[in-house]
DNA sequence: GCGATATTTAAGTACTTATGCAAATGATGG
DNA sequence: CCATCATTTGCATAAGTACTTAAATATCGC
């Protein structure tokens, strides 16, 4: 495939990358394993900590850990008999955040319902250790 | 719910919050969205424009347009006969750059036969312009 | 009103994903 | 090497998602 001249990649390029992202977002798009990429932000922990720390049953969470390795979102260490997982990127985390943030704007603006403001003032705000910055541009921020 | 005091949202805040977050994720988590979602960061769109830039079927598209409606990714604004659809909040836009350019960091390291370097590069600095301009009129919607 | 254009809704089928249970692998300590 | 703990694999089933075809709604110009 030929780059264009712009510098940015043309149609069909464009295609196959959003087919790689759309599968790295299908890894993302469950309750469970954002728990999971959530609780691993926080420090690299085994299975059987992960389990504890979401509730669900160890099979379950070795299962969606697979799915999350598989597409390079997590990484695994072994030690004696335990693994140990970590994000592979912080960019995830922070992206996960971004969406959060958004998220919780909107829900301000709508069903505030579903969440209480406290809550949804926290969300926005679950920064990982080393600060979350992805070159916002402040333009129509709060 | 109650709120802790360190500011944290407690582990069945954080439950209600993945789920949302989840949905969300589903959205996104489709190749002909992500492809949506990349023409619309660049301005305002209507179905038919979206049809002939992604190459699908006009009913195919707005079928897209609606789970990302329905998820408040999107915004119509209805023109005559056109509906003209553009992105709610930019921060979804930049998420989708943060998770790019980690893919293409991890391609640029692993399997670099599916992309050329260049067209990672590229990828890699997808931004959108300044802002998405739903601005021409925003008065009588919804 | 009628026909043409733009978009959405509905129903059916194929495909993918989530979760359960049972069994298998692999490391450790006696 | 046997028992045990930690984790993974395989298979079955239920649920969710995507794509296709066909019909419906809405707006415009006549």
């Amino acid at each position: 495939m030929q780059m264009m001249d712009n510098g940015n990649p043309s149609p069909a390029e464009l295609r196959q990358v959003f087919k790689i992202h759309a599968d790295l977002c299908k890894a993302l798009a469950n309750e469970h394993r954002l728990a999971i990429m959530y609780a691993l932000s926080q420090g690299e922990m085994c299975v059987t900590d992960l389990t504890a720390e979401i509730g669900l049953s160890v099979h379950n969470v070795s299962q969606h850990l697979r799915i999350l390795q598989e597409r390079l979102l997590v990484r695994p260490r072994k030690e004696g008999k335990r693994v140990y997982y970590s994000v592979t990127d912080l960019k995830f985390i922070q992206a996960c955040t971004l969406i959060r943030q958004a998220l919780v704007e909107q829900l301000r603006g709508a069903n505030q319902t579903l969440l209480t403001a406290d809550l949804m003032d926290a969300v926005a705000r679950i920064v990982v250790p080393e600060s979350v910055k992805p070159a916002t541009d402040t333009s129509d921020e709060r």
